[in-house]
This record gives structure tokens, C-alpha cells and sequence, in this order.
DNA sequence: GTCTATATTTTGATAGAC
DNA sequence: GTCTATCAAAATATAGAC
């Protein structure tokens, strides 16, 4: 039972929680107008163009929320061990320890994924370059840098569906653990 | 423009390509009659519990088809650095250097889930323990294969979803690229 | 800013002829 | 085994009162 008034960030935050929850396509209206608590009218006087517009908005508090949470950290002090700790900290929470699933990877599953491609490829572009910056901050070349953040963002992504598929978080949680040894690790001859 | 009639098997081919395509819940059936040239009342017939039965034949379909071209290779001669290239070969193929989706994952995503809970959690079972047996046929110790076999899936589904929110495959090639040699490499401290 | 009521389109599904 | 025609329900979206 949602509290009667909501502001917009707490709107935000149950959008995405459902959004997350049911995919963009599997979120109708109906649901929706349940999980915040207004009617359909109230939902297109704060959102004029619908759920396409809900899902932009979403993104953009994502944004926030990512450089808040994740991003942030990274530029506190701290020797970078420390922050990539922090910083995957910060993600298993969000994701519930791989209970929870990833945003962009429903928006990116959505119909109409081609009306989010830009702010989508933004979200993941920005996540590896913090990635990226923190392990050059570390002493890792630039190249083999750029590969251990993609490879980062691409565990977490595949360790949530294989969670989401299996049933089981071991997968996800065993990532975030191998993910605080590889990213910062010494170069050897490949890495 | 589809062919006047189809045989079972090429029906659930369309309705695969159909589901990675949308998604199950995306996939309308106007658009899969449309995909597969058959009428709604034709496809009742075919699938007379609707969308559901249909996404259950072709998961059915996909483990006859991973069987076939994944798997098989993996038990027949050679040696397993052939057998993985092999496999990797054809999942490079199945999902089009990056360019498609993965049929599990789409399912995985749909608001209808966890009526697909049980052929899902075998599908991705079935992959992971086939690559583990191959990594301790050659010679890698279990609980290691195990690990290197779950990580080939998370990177693969993993790398999927970051080409889809970025539009490059360029991740997708790496991550296959690094597979052919991670998984059956020589064990050192850690695996 | 929220509500009730309604409009419009689409969706999943069926009936029944051929 | 396919088709046309149709249905009831659900989807997105809007009108207009308060």
C-alpha cells in the first residue's frame, strides 16, 4: 500500500523497481498506476507521453542515482582497492545480491529498445569509463584498463541472467568476489 | 514473406527468431502470425494453449538445436582445445558475432517467467555442465571447470547484453576471443 | 494534482465455414 | 489445417469534474 502522495523521486524509485521487476513491456498501466498509487490520469499529468516518457525519466534518475552511489565514491579518497571495494559494494546492494535485475538490461529487452538506445549506451559507456579511470588510477595500462572495466560490466550483466535463469545467486555473488581481485590485479603477460 | 506452408520445425524457428527478436512479451501474436504467415486460428491449432506453449516447443526446439551444435561437437574426436574452438565457433554463429539475442535471456525477461522456471534453469544446467566436462577432460580440476564453465555462459550472456545497449559487437568478439583460451587454460594459483 | 468515467486500439482467444 | 469473422478483456490514452 503506497503512501497517498508521492514525490517525484519516490515515484521515480517505484517506477524503476517495477520496471526492473517486469521488464518495460511487461509493465502495464494498470500496474503501474497500483504500484505508485495514482490513478492512470494523475500518471500522464506527470508523465504527458506515457510510459516512454516514465522509462527516460527512470533512466535519468538512474543517472543520479549511479553517480551517487557508484560513481562518486570512486573519486573520494582512498587507495583504489578501496574504492572498487566500495564501488561493488554499492552494486551488490542495488541488485539485492543478484536477486534484483538490472534496469538497462530490461530496457535494452524492451520493443521499443531503439527509443532508449542513446540515454541506454550513455548508462553503460559512463559505467565502464569510471571502471576504466579507477584501475589507469591504479597503475593498469590504459588498454588492458578499458578491458577489465567492459569485462566488470559484463559480469555483472551475465551473472544476472544466469541468476535470473537458475534460480541461485551463487553466480552473482561469486562475480562481485572475483570482480575485487581482477580489476586492480598486477599485469602479467595478458590481463 | 513467409512460405505458403511450414513444417513444425520451421515454424519454431520463426517463432524463436520472433521471441529474440521482441521478447515474449513483446512478441504480439499479430506479429507472430504475421511472422510465421499463419493465421491466429492456425496457430491455435498448432498451439492451442496460446503463446505459452508456444514459447515451451521452442525451448524444446533450442535444446535440440544446442544439442546438435554445441554439444555434439564437444563429444566427438579431437582434441578439447578443437572441441571448445568448435563450440565457440557455433555460438559465435548462433548469435551472429554479437548481433542477436539470446532466446534465454528474452524469456528470462518476460513477465511470464516463472512459468518458464523449470526448462530455463535445465537449459542453462545442460550449457554450463557440458563445458565443465570438457575443461576436466582436459584436465583442469572439477571445482575449477565448474567455475570457468559458469564464467563462459555469464560472459557470453553478459556480452549480449552490453551489444545490445551499445550497438558495437565489439564486446561480444573479445569476450569469445578470451574464452578460447581462459577456459581450458593451465591452472595456476588460482583458476 | 487527483479523481471518475470513457474512448480507442490492441491483445489473446474462439466459433464455425471450407 | 487454414481461413474469416468475432469476442471479451486488457492495453494506452483522454475528457472533464473537483
Amino acid at each position: 500500500m503506497p503512501a497517498r502522495i508521492l514525490s517525484k523521486p519516490d515515484m521515480l524509485a517505484r517506477l524503476m523497481d517495477l520496471f526492473r521487476d517486469k521488464g518495460f513491456d511487461g509493465a502495464s498501466l494498470a500496474a503501474i498506476s497500483e504500484s505508485t498509487g495514482l490513478g492512470k490520469s494523475s500518471l500522464y499529468h506527470h508523465f504527458p507521453n506515457g510510459k516512454e516518457e516514465m522509462a527516460h525519466e527512470v533512466l535519468a534518475y538512474l543517472d543520479a542515482q549511479l553517480a551517487a552511489a557508484v560513481f562518486d565514491p570512486l573519486r573520494g579518497a582512498g587507495t583504489p582497492r578501496k574504492k572498487l571495494d566500495r564501488m561493488l559494494d554499492a552494486i551488490d546492494r542495488f541488485y539485492e545480491g543478484g536477486k534484483k535485475a538490472c534496469l538497462l538490461e530490461r530496457l535494452c529487452a524492451s520493443v521499443d529498445a531503439p527509443r532508449f538506445r542513446r540515454p541506454l549506451g550513455q548508462a553503460f559507456t559512463t559505467w565502464i569509463e569510471a571502471v576504466e579511470a579507477l584501475a589507469v588510477e591504479a597503475g593498469v595500462p590504459r588498454a588492458t584498463a578499458r578491458r577489465r572495466a567492459e569485462d566488470l560490466v559484463v559480469r555483472i550483466e551475465g551473472a544476472l541472467v544466469v541468476c535470473a535463469g537458475t534460480g541461485s545467486t551463487a553466480v552473482f555473488a561469486r562475480a562481485i568476489r572475483d570482480l575485487r581481485e581482477s580489476v586492480l590485479a598486477p599485469v602479467r603477460s595478458s590481463g
